[in-house]
DNA sequence: TTAATAAGAAACCAAATGGTATCACGTAAA
DNA sequence: TTTACGTGATACCATTTGGTTTCTTATTAA
């Protein structure tokens, strides 16, 4: 029972992680694939894509000798709960947006 | 030029920052009042306001001998910049969100 | 004036973080 | 069957992080 709500700030906390969920959202990628959009090696792109999947935020898919990564928008919840708790001072959006992320994949 | 996004995702990335902010959305404090509340020194807690301030989540005012934190509820735009970008991909409520929010403290 | 109080700052420490290189393993292609 | 490729896993390293203690400074109260 980890802490989601950690995990998943913790995930977003990395400049790169970010990028990569970006990428993510554009098209599934195996790790050499994300690899050749930056300036590390491998091993580093994995580590960071282990901290995305304890937070929550994407899915591996074995296909073959690849792993494909792909978003998980519903990853996402934990923040958007956490801004929602602002929410009562301000506006009530951020409980529709949250639904509508959470819906989007079951 | 410090990256503001980075500063902020930084900044919401510890439990107890983020535990910081949300007492500070019910009242200003000082850092001896928000140590109070926690199993830490004065220290500890004084480098986590730091943390704060640098990512723009709050705002601190002298007061005599005591300096006051306020949240600023402005520096989350980054956060909500950011989950902005998935609205293009599910729906389009986050960028009425992050315009209330950044209204909500001129 | 003299204490007491609130905060700033620096030195220090253990653990976590972000990176590397290296080796082992399963799968695909020659 | 070899050979090449994509990945997993480990050991290792420098830096950052979250915390402490200690000392100093500024303001308020006796």
């Amino acid at each position: 029972m980890p802490d989601q709500t950690q995990s998943c700030f913790r995930a977003l906390a990395d400049p790169t992680r970010r990028d990569i969920v970006r990428m993510l959202s554009a098209s599934d990628m195996s790790i050499a694939q994300l690899t050749d959009h930056f300036d590390m090696t491998r091993a580093a792109v994995k580590k960071h894509l282990t901290v995305l999947s304890d937070g929550g935020l994407i899915t591996v898919q074995p296909r073959g000798r690849e792993r494909i990564n792909c978003l998980n928008p519903a990853g996402l919840a934990p923040v958007l709960s956490w801004l929602e708790y602002f929410d009562s001072f301000w506006d009530d959006k951020l409980a529709d947006l949250k639904s509508t992320i959470e819906g989007s994949q079951t």
